[in-house]
DNA sequence: TCTCTTGGTTACGAATTGGTACCTACTGGT
DNA sequence: ACCAGTAGGTACCAATTCGTAACCAAGAGA
């Protein structure tokens, strides 16, 4: 049963680092709000996003600047302020996040359509 | 601090649904590999993944198969042979997969270039 | 008869995750 | 003087997650 080759396959898989960064609870909330609001500082991005915790953000924040998808702006005025941005890489996400977008969208509409007909059916029955 | 809104921004946010789907550790090797190599048996897709344990792979394909990603077609010979496939909605991701590879491709060039880069001025440098 | 196969399910247990509470340092408002 | 707010950091605690191991059915081959 062992395998020999310890998962080398994921290298076959460039996709695969993307989503390992989009999979996180609120990674999208956050690349969608910086897209669709511009920069932003970090009480607002907490106050947008509704529900995450600083701790959370602060990590999601560090991850995804790590992988260079937003910048960190930090004035060290007081009170201190941290700008996020998306960087050029981080807006090259778009596109995906569009056609995803894109999917669901068309997926929703689908599914209410096959939901009123249901409902059209079930009431020509009666 | 109690946001008056529960969460209703997910609304405006359709591709979430779909990002909760390949959020799932490994279902994103999954759908690749029912793309690339057709429809598999449970125990062929097991092996190619080689690293996802047979629960896991399971509640994956559960979950998948419960958002109509793909089909299950369970034949009741001795042994049992279950084959899973693509359905339709499940094709329709290939764009997005696809465009994701492409970026993730992108990056992965461009991170080799700069790599390149650096060390030619490191040795430039000495 | 004993074992191997497929495609699972279930129980158990360890590890990770993520939330809450509390801390910083500094200032402005009352 | 005291509380609120800004941008977090840290400790602790509960819940969830995921892997491992054991088990199942029923036939085929040794």
């Amino acid at each position: 049963m062992a395998d020999a080759e310890p998962r080398k396959e994921s290298a076959s898989c460039p996709m695969d680092f993307i989503l390992r960064m989009l999979m996180g609870p609120w990674t999208t909330y956050i690349l969608y709000n910086l897209k669709s609001h511009g920069p932003q500082r970090f009480g607002e991005l907490k106050r947008r996003v509704a529900g995450i915790s600083a701790k959370m953000l602060t990590e999601r924040l560090r991850t995804l600047e790590g992988a260079g998808l937003l910048r960190r702006d930090y004035e060290a005025t007081i009170p201190p302020k941290v700008t996020y941005s998306l960087t050029k890489r981080g807006h090259e996400l778009d596109g995906v996040l569009n056609s995803l977008a894109e999917v669901g969208l068309r997926w929703e509409t689908e599914d209410a359509a096959a939901r009123s007909q249901r409902a059209a059916e079930l009431k020509a029955a009666e």
